[in-house]
DNA sequence: AAGATTTGACCAAC
DNA sequence: GTTGGTCAAATCTT
């Protein structure tokens, strides 16, 4: 369903014009393009059976990782050969409502790029804020939002007590640590109350007004503090102006091993209702709480926030993470099915018994469709998900 | 029963 | 004094 070649139909054409159009002006045909899109699975595919005997050799990686993305770049330019024009659809869908849509095509490859290794990978006619956004590092980490189970609605006590003053611990505030914060949409379907899944598991410890603000801001902390004294904390609020959109600040660095957890998804016959994780999992991508950088959304454009001063996570939680775009196949059966919200356990690929029928084919209908429906392609790279954040 | 959420109170930074 | 971040008992969910 998600192969490019079952998509005949509007996504290509949105791509800014018919393939078979393109064969009639000598261009590449769309075997040769299919081909191509293909190369690029197979070496995706090699590359994931080396990943256990070669994940502590980093430029060996990036070397792979380059070489997958010449493969799908050069299938792009062999459908648009033209420059920058080719890349964009001739009439592009409107913006999304909740904040997809525009520049799809552009910012899915962009989000890749930090996966896909230097910059001389990529289409030299990338616009050129595009370029700017992909000059920073992209350090890999997770962020993200979710957390378990739905509102709980009750009667607020009045018959609670405090304790003693002098019981209560010291308490910090305004840390002037890591932070890093991210636009996030929220979830397309569902409820959309719900802050969007970053992969993380999180535990709610409490929720303010803010002056200002129509809507309160959710504290969030790793549910693993307690038993790896992981300290990542996150903030969550809607925005005022775009409700549709959260505001997530990440403190502080995960330090659980157990919840560094991508976003492993399985292709859903829904693709439209994982907007949200696709964006925050394109977050991932290309940022961490501790990274260097923070995109902030701003409509549909992605705008680097200033940096901050942190190295990238281990090399093992990159790979972890590097590989959640990768053909959900390819990343073991049980990355799916999960809960709702986060805490899926990563499961890096076995070379065998791998079930190929989503692969990087995904990654390229989504790179290339941009779906008249108004939903996200990125949809098609990052499905739907659900996994039970209970997971202690 | 265990774990997560809610929510008023506490407290430090402005 | 105000505000934002955190605590922790009560409550809810699984």
């Amino acid at each position: 369903m998600h192969v490019l070649a079952a998509h005949p139909g509007p996504p290509l054409a949105l791509l800014g014009g018919s393939l078979d159009h393109r064969d009639k002006v000598l261009g590449p045909t769309m075997d040769d393009v299919l081909s191509q899109i293909h190369e690029g699975f197979r070496l995706a595919t090699e590359l994931m059976a080396e990943i256990p005997a070669t994940q502590n050799d980093p430029a060996y990686l990036a070397e792979r990782c380059r070489g997958i993305a010449r493969a799908y770049i050069d299938a792009v330019r062999m459908m648009y050969p033209h420059g920058a024009d080719d890349l964009s659809p001739p009439a592009p869908p409107p913006p999304h409502p909740f904040g997809g849509g525009g520049d799809s095509h552009l910012q899915q490859l962009d989000l890749l790029r930090p996966f896909l290794g230097g910059g001389d990978s990529l289409p030299a006619q990338f616009p050129q804020h595009l370029g700017r956004l992909l000059e920073s590092p992209s350090p890999f980490g997770a962020a993200g939002t979710s957390s378990s189970g739905g509102p709980v609605r009750r009667q607020a006590s009045s018959s609670r007590s405090s304790p003693p003053v002098q019981q209560r611990q010291h308490r910090r505030r305004r840390e002037s640590g890591e932070r890093m914060t991210m636009m996030v949409p929220v979830q397309r379907t569902g409820n959309t109350d719900l802050p969007p899944d970053d992969g993380y598991t999180w535990r709610k410890y409490g929720q303010k007004d803010i002056l200002g603000s129509r809507y309160p801001r959710s504290y969030y902390r790793c549910t693993h503090k307690n038993y790896y004294g992981c300290e990542a904390k996150k903030k969550v609020q809607r925005l005022d102006d775009d409700p549709f959109m959260y505001e997530v600040t990440y403190c502080g660095n995960h330090t659980c091993l157990t919840s560094t957890t991508p976003l492993l998804t399985l292709p859903s016959p829904n693709t439209a209702a994982a907007a949200s994780t696709a964006t925050a999992t394109a977050n991932m991508l290309t940022n961490s709480p501790t990274g260097s950088a923070a995109i902030l959304a701003s409509g549909q454009d992605l705008v680097m926030a200033p940096a901050v001063e942190h190295p990238a996570p281990a090399l093992s939680t990159a790979i972890q993470l590097g590989i959640s775009w990768m053909p959900s196949a390819l990343i073991g059966p049980g990355a799916a099915g999960e809960g709702s919200s986060s805490g899926a356990q990563v499961n890096l690929p076995a070379a065998s018994g791998r079930d190929t029928e989503y692969p990087v084919m995904d990654l390229a209908d989504a790179m290339f469709n941009s779906g008249s429906s108004g939903g996200s392609s990125m949809d098609a790279i990052f499905p739907a998900h659900h996994h039970d954040q209970r997971d202690s």
